[in-house]
DNA sequence: ATTACTATTGCAAATGATTTGCATTAGCAT
DNA sequence: ATGCTAATGCAAATCATTTGCAATAGTAAT
């Protein structure tokens, strides 16, 4: 029994195989896949999957905090497995690449804005667009 | 013929009155409406105003930088008046208020992310989450 | 192991946000 | 004042996500 089964049970969860399916691609993703990614890997696998489970997983797996969703400014989401280090991306508006680069902003907002505004920061995301290298390059 | 009208058209665009309204509707609304809002509001003005001219008139303004698209973690946006200054948004969870702060983001990370990940950067954007000094005590 | 309970699934249909096609209307340069 | 064509209103299409419900399958208790 590993650690994500024992996660699950102990957040009075059933470990099903299409949940163990859908974290391994969010895993091997290596973040930034939307839900409908996930979907289509996953369908690779497991043929009769739905779509909704995808999305009722997401939903669960963000409120065990196992997976972080991310806002790039589309109208659909990303996901990654939540990391052991605070990061943000970058994200081509070219080619659509992800960057993922350090960056401990929560630490410097919450001595920033916690006393002046008198709020409790609870999550904190920085969306970044730009032009990577190569289509910096090929837009010239 | 005032400025708006004046940008509109050297941008080669007409300075409808349904462009007029909607502008001024997210002027006065100090930020932070979402498409249906601005909608109903100018629909109040004008009954037969429609919800896509509201949408292409968003889409315009974005372009030609007039307007920002604010981006909560929501599934929809929302739009305030490009700022003279940089500054960000606080949304509570609670109660859903949005609060301003002042923060050069975009000049820190630019010293930090373009020379370490050869990155141009275009537009950035903090989201940050939790809970005003008011929805803090109700929760207690 | 077997059983019973009920959470989870697949499917189809519903919902919410946004976009698009098209005939009509109305800015704006002349 | 006139004509060209961008912009509008409306309805229908599209995309992302959610929900209701009957069938299925984890899990705790036997």
């Amino acid at each position: 029994m590993n650690t994500s089964h024992r996660k699950l049970n102990n957040a009075g969860k059933r470990f099903t195989h299409q949940r163990a399916l859908i974290m391994d691609i969010i895993r091997q993703g290596r973040g930034h896949l939307d839900a409908d990614e996930i979907f289509l890997r996953a369908r690779e696998m497991e043929p009769r999957l739905s779509l909704s489970t995808v999305y009722r997983t997401l939903q669960m797996l963000k409120e065990l905090d196992i997976v972080d969703e991310l806002h790039f400014g589309e109208n659909h989401h990303h996901y990654e497995v939540k990391p052991t280090q605070e990061h943000h991306h970058l994200v081509c508006l070219g080619c659509g690449r992800v960057i993922e680069f350090d960056y401990p902003l929560s630490r410097y907002l919450k001595r920033e804005v916690t006393a002046l505004k008198d709020f409790d920061i609870d999550e904190t995301e920085i969306r970044v667009a730009g032009y990577c290298k190569q289509c910096r390059r090929d837009r010239k």
